[in-house]
DNA sequence: CGACCATTTGATATGGATCAAGCGATGTGG
DNA sequence: CCACATCGCTTGATCCATATCAAATGGTCG
């Protein structure tokens, strides 16, 4: 933390699909209560820029963070540079919330984007008055902790499987009724499903020829039949 | 839960091996401060027998647990049968917190086991007096989700990485400096890694004429080279 | 001893990775 | 305004790690 996060000016050189035309995605509904209950919580709204880190693996775990707009991704790399994403996080999402002294991800925004910042001292030390805060904050964890769990299951199924699961996750949280909006490119697909970009391709494109979807863009997808992608998902 | 969690009486035909000799695995040392801070919150040991079902998947999670004697599973199963593992639970610690009013995964005993039920809302309504208790809550759910986080992270590796990550987290969980005692069988262990029988026999046996490993009995593993495993480790 | 179950070992198949082009947008400089 | 470079994505050809299918071995218990 703390170099990165003080001198980054939004050159917003946005392109059209980076912003949330949404504004709120409904991921984690909970969050947002946590803070707008207790706005004396909240730090400064702060800009990313695309690919900008908001923290790293192993620094200091001083703030939790709240997505009002934009994009990220939490990821953990092995020794070798093979990259693994946790979770996506969409606006109204918290994340960043650790239990250690250290983050054990590393988080970047994937557009441009705004994070409010929240000292992890503050909220600890109000969740040791308000039982209400500290339900909260029980609860983000253990969102969390399903989210996390549900990905271990995602990654023993076969690449149509990830894909059709993936692609039903987004749409339930970026629900558009038109088209799925992916922010993220199909790197940070494939490192999130556990496979290749050619294999997200490829599958893709199956997808599309069964007729399944629909690539109205490389990043704007129509789900043309939810009924065979809930079967793919098992 | 109910049913299956009044007539069990322990035959304990056990077999050596099962009882861990060390009385109290390390694995969440924060339960055992949870519960042992506060015996009103205990309620009866009961045994299961192997293989007994603890609770099922979608059933309501009225009882948190934590295991006194011998070695719990919990897992998610696909419709096809495929079944994920998600954490193996030694005696110290505790497993079935769940915030959402029903269990996400099913739990079994691997061996006959001893646990303790608490009252989930019980333990609820204490912290909301207790911060003490709302922070251990808090505790065991972040520690599960770094497990969880940590689980993730292993099915992107290689079979050979996946064994060898497996043998050093039982080997710290359950030290006894001669050799790791594994509780479960090759297949627990395979659908814990996301990997077959065969690939886990067969990767066992590649560690051990690498000399990396011993196999003292199927169950009962020497590590010769640790650094060779964490070095497979990533 | 004989049956059963867990584990190992062997032979073959295959899904997804890897290596290698091609292609289509977006943006740049002439 | 158009050639051209760049980047993200798709498509194709081949390879390989692990799955699958099948059988042998070994330990445990009645």
């Amino acid at each position: 933390m703390s170099q990165q996060m003080s001198h980054q000016i939004t050159i917003s050189s946005t392109r059209g699909e980076d912003r949330s035309k949404s504004g709120r995605g409904l991921a984690n509904g909970i969050g947002i209560a946590l803070l707008d209950d207790h706005p004396e919580l909240c730090g400064p709204s702060m800009p990313f820029d695309r690919n900008a880190e908001i923290y790293g693996e192993g620094e200091p775990a001083d703030y939790v963070y709240k997505l009002v707009s934009g994009a990220v991704r939490t990821y953990r790399v092995l020794s070798d540079g093979r990259r693994q994403i946790g979770a996506f996080y969409l606006p109204g999402d918290v994340f960043g919330l650790e239990l250690g002294a250290d983050h054990s991800s590393s988080a970047e925004a994937i557009v441009d984007s705004k994070v409010v910042l929240v000292r992890r001292n503050t909220l600890l030390n109000v969740s040791q008055r308000s039982s209400d805060v500290a339900r909260e904050l029980l609860a983000i964890t253990a969102q969390e902790l399903r989210r996390a769990q549900d990905h271990t299951l995602l990654l023993i199924k076969s690449a149509q499987e990830r894909v059709a699961a993936f692609l039903l996750e987004m749409a339930q949280r970026r629900s558009n009724s038109l088209a799925v909006e992916l922010p993220m490119s199909r790197q940070d697909i494939a490192d999130y499903l556990g496979l290749t970009i050619e294999t997200v391709s490829r599958t893709l494109t199956q997808l599309k020829d069964d007729a399944t979807i629909q690539l109205l863009a490389s990043r704007r997808i129509a789900l043309r039949n939810r009924e065979a992608l809930s079967e793919l998902n098992g």
